[in-house]
DNA sequence: TATGAATGAGGATTCATTCAT
DNA sequence: AATGAATGAATCCTCATTCAT
């Protein structure tokens, strides 16, 4: 958030919870006014145009995750211990802020704008890319079963991903993400960890 | 389709399309009359409102997710088998109708009105508890190993499935969906194949 | 309702009936046609326009208002019963069709075309100049006090009826009009009634 | 008037002129910000939906009503000429406006809507309840005979008020309404007097 | 006699945005 | 930095009416 004034970040904040809880449809300069309590013209004094918001609020998610992202690479883990971390931060971020959630997985909104399309795009290949990586780190190292595409496998981990906040968000947080995303990573970690004689799960 | 009128399947028709090529916010009866070839008017002696006509897709749609579920379910194949055909089915609707996937996975359009996204709950819901239960069936036949919980494997296959269409929507359709996804399935079933001593992956 | 045909009628019978429980702002064509049970452009057939049917209800109103009107002219009775019959008459009338009352006092809904609104003055007139005429012909057989001017009279007369009535269809007729109608006549009876020495009210 | 802002007279000025000159049906948002030379926007900014003027129109009529009657009610006068007042300023105010008459007085317009029907019964009720008080003061100082129900009183003098201006406007305010109006209140006044024997009108 | 389909005109209302203050 | 007032364009939807069948 460091490039944004104050009340840059206010109606960022504004704009982020008025999707997550009413829908894109009902972003409006009006509704994100309300909100902030101040007239619809004072908007204008911080962002030139709607567009501007909704392109603000993904530049802070793309800084905020590729931040996120280097610290973890620069860790001194095992690769799966990276890719969990990686996992349990997101689910931590959106349970403390549903609102985003809805926001960045709602990459349709944004195809009317190439600016923020691409932005999207951008996103989403950061973590893909992130992910790959360290798969491909674990598979060197032995972590990871070595005969599995490392692209597959990143699909699946942020599909699922995608797909438990999703239903979190629509099934009105009926549960507690954080925990479930947590049982999930176990499965994954399961299916995906090099196996060996020894350590077969069957038999 | 068979519940409406050719109008309305039109309408239908129109307004898929609209939403895969504009998207939601370009939903709009002019555009749909446009498209049409039609006065604004003459939308509404087919559909009481635009609403309705959104409740329609999501209705066509479940309707035929479920008559595919079913026969797929009818059939006497193998569990794993049974899976691979709805995951290509699946792929291979959206490959020839590449509307339906953005309609279809933008669950938060609809978060506004309670029938629709009921509708769209509903939906998400026939797919998962169709596929978890396969697993299941899949798990007892030993086919998949048992030690993963048929939930988590069904949010993996479903988050990929959707995360892989996502791409190939937002990517402008630039790699094949159906090779793509025939691929990962490849990669998943490797993955929950039941793993006994003689057919271990690695060594 | 003579020269109605029976489809005629069902129509006038149906937007008298909606003028009544919706208001004039629910009078539609498609409101007509709903409650008939017939398709819009049916209307058509038997009716040019939908003027031309407001123009049927109050030609029919004026039709049967004339032909009470010169019933108790012709009747053999004092001034007095007279009048009280048409009064009463009235309140019955409205009593069994309360949709009347609110469809003819509802002159300003009329006043944007000249013909449908020369035919509510005319209606106005006829009622009026009935009463005014049997208070005259009252005063010369020394029934009703001489000395007040039988238009004032007549006026009062009109007015409390029409108030009444107003007043019975505003508060969702919580009043038996008939009934109140008649105590009503009786006050306005005893205020008109020629006053000698011997009949003196008070003392 | 006080609790509105210049513009917000201005938009109510402009809906009474409307209704009273077209008739409710063409009271539109296109026609009031026509008759101000501004656009259909701009009307709400200052109220949030036609309803919302056609309440404050009733709103603000029934303030200067009960200002009326509070005013005439603290005179230090004779029942008979408070009630004259009353009657009097009625019709003078609807001489000065007589788009108000048009509107107050077409209750029917307003049944769609609760609160605005509910508005137009409790103006009824003002006037009804004062005009019904001071027959009762009347007739406790002997000023009104007291043998007449002071309730049908009161519709009697309301009734005529009504008609005498609803034919005043009908007939295109061909004659002078306040002179009309004297004339009718003498007529009352002779009707309701106390009658002695000295002051008997006849013989 | 009736209908399904359609339409031009117009309804209230909302939108992002501008401008003078 | 903020606002009150305004607006052109667009929203969904309704209206009376027409026409081919």
């Amino acid at each position: 958030m460091s490039d944004f004034t104050e009340r840059q970040k206010n109606i960022i904040e504004a704009a982020i919870n008025i999707i997550a809880q009413k829908g894109i449809q009902q972003l409006t300069i009006k509704n994100i006014s309300k909100r902030l309590g101040i007239s619809e013209p004072a908007i204008y004094r911080h962002f030139d145009s709607k567009m501007d918001i909704l392109h603000a609020i993904l530049l802070n998610f793309r800084k905020t995750t590729k931040m996120t992202i280097d610290r973890i690479n620069a860790m001194d883990a095992s690769a799966l211990m990276q890719i969990e971390i990686i996992f349990s931060t997101h689910f931590a971020k959106f349970a403390a802020n549903p609102a985003l959630a809805a926001t960045i997985f709602s990459e349709e909104i944004f195809q009317n704008d190439k600016r923020l399309s691409q932005e999207v795009a951008s996103i989403m290949e950061l973590s893909q890319n992130a992910i790959e990586g360290l798969i491909q780190k674990g598979q060197q190292g032995k972590e990871i079963s070595a005969d599995i595409p490392a692209g597959h496998l990143a699909i699946l981990i942020m599909g699922a991903l995608r797909l438990i906040v999703t239903r979190w968000r629509l099934g009105k947080f009926s549960f507690d993400l954080e925990t479930e995303g947590n049982n999930l990573w176990k499965t994954i970690e399961k299916l995906v960890a090099q196996r060996t004689k020894g350590t077969l799960n069957n038999e």
